[in-house]
DNA sequence: CAATTATTTCAATATATGTTGAATAGTTGT
DNA sequence: ACAACTATTCAACATATATTGAAATAATTG
């Protein structure tokens, strides 16, 4: 993942619309949503919700397929876990006394969650 | 973190001067670095610099402590944790058979990350 | 093939964000 | 107090994003 991409996907989930279709498709898995289903289970106007999944889409967050007159929206969560993957990288590469995660998968067994009171 | 935490954060690193910012104060890591040497590191106006510094600290992605006449920055390592626990979570409760990292961890220990739910 | 349905595109408007140089405020050392 | 230094705020402007209803596109139905 190059910083590109990265910025294009968080600029795709820096709206509270966008993240909250992106969040109600990764809960539909597989099955996805058509376009007018996601529209009516947010209430948001078919023709703003087309402009924010044009942006999702562009960005790759969604894929979609046409389904007869529907479009269907999936999550792309492979994408979603390649950005996880970066951002665990971008911020523990140089300081994993930082990341429990990190150290629990190496150690796997000596967690401690100091660094998350905080949280 | 809700949505409107993890918005404001997307929105952060929405651009890629501040992505910049943010990764390289991530390497610096306690050290930080003062406002001058990151606009004189990445060739960023100062005024400009400043503008993304703000939003940065807003979104509490950074921290700043003043140093005599110097303005100290420090990325905020746990916060980004809590997101990427975040961003876990939402891709991957619903279908774990997509997520390997989360698998992983249940086999580690038979951890149920009860703490991290509600994060 | 006209009517219906689903979604997108378009045009207009509103709002938000990004960038710059000049002015400002706080800090240090003389 | 003053001059030099660091960083931010301000004002102006430029650009980008968000929202809406009407019109257009595309597939389906009768």
């Amino acid at each position: 993942m190059n910083i590109n991409t990265a910025t294009s996907i968080f600029e795709s989930l820096s709206s509270g619309i966008r993240l909250d279709v992106f969040r109600l498709l990764v809960k539909k898995g597989l099955e996805g949503m058509v376009a007018g289903e996601i529209a009516s289970t947010l209430n948001i106007p078919p023709t703003n919700l087309s402009f924010h999944l044009k942006a999702l889409t562009h960005s790759h967050l969604l894929s979609v397929e046409q389904e007869g007159r529907f479009q269907r929206y999936r999550a792309n969560i492979p994408l979603m876990q390649t950005l996880i993957t970066y951002l665990t990288e971008e911020c523990c590469d140089g300081h994993p006394e930082h990341c429990p995660d990190l150290q629990m998968k190496t150690k796997c067994g000596d967690m401690t969650f100091e660094t998350q009171k905080s949280l």
